[in-house]
DNA sequence: CCAAACACCTACATACATGTCAGGGTTTGA
DNA sequence: TCAAACCCTGACATGTATGTAGGTGTTTGG
């Protein structure tokens, strides 16, 4: 498939599936006309690399454990595994956050609806 | 407690830490030396922003959440309920995404693991 | 009292994610 | 065949995380 495709799939720009190439992350085949052609073994690999980003990993980490990026990424992934449970640590830590702050709001939003009826009441 | 500490303690740089400052992150107290003076609760909300850029968030977008999440929120968010509900619908989709993300994570990690050990029983 | 350790601030420097624009080729449907 | 829609490369631009260095005041242990 055609870099416009790809990019609408991933959510992302064509841009940055540009940037995941030069920044040696994946390599994508070309076809006769010099257009890049993704296959879905790319599109997997470009979503892993796109939440990784988005996960806070610079392109330089990402690089460093390319083997976690593959389908079959078996081999020499152990370094990415000391790294994703960092990160899992950090994810979890946030998501009692969100989770804790959710409620608040949720108390408050409880609160000022109740104020609301009240004044209805006295309208 | 003073900025060595602090950072220590967070396990991040206090140039980090004043860089929070500067990004309307936080407000820090100061001694009557015009030292800072980090309180727990100044420990904690630290930790937090430092969760959340490393998760992948930008100041930007901790600043745009801080400012309808925080306890007295009920000022700067005095909008209301439509901007409360609309940050619910936010946070909403954040926790989504997070739990969306840690699943992905996990699987990974499992199969890594899974590897590893087949690698381990062939040794 | 002195030196080491810390604090403060400003500012320059680097790395990286991303956008966008320029200039130029290719595909494709009407 | 012509225009719209794509593709490509390269370069410049911006926002942000983070380090480091220079210059200077403060604390504190010996």
């Amino acid at each position: 498939m055609h870099a416009k495709e790809a990019a609408d799939l991933l959510g992302i720009s064509q841009r940055m599936l540009r940037h995941y190439e030069n920044e040696g992350l994946m390599v994508v085949g070309r076809a006769a006309n010099g257009y890049r052609h993704y296959t879905p073994a790319d599109l997997r690999r470009a979503a892993r690399i796109r939440d990784f980003i988005a996960t806070g990993f610079s392109t330089r980490e990402i690089r460093a454990m390319a083997a976690c990026l593959s389908d079959d990424g078996a081999g020499p992934c152990s370094g990415g595994i000391d790294k994703l449970t960092q990160k899992l640590a950090h994810i979890d830590r946030l998501r009692a956050d969100l989770d804790a702050r959710r409620a608040a709001v949720v108390d408050r939003l409880g609160e000022l609806r109740a104020a609301l009826d009240k004044d209805a009441l006295v309208d």
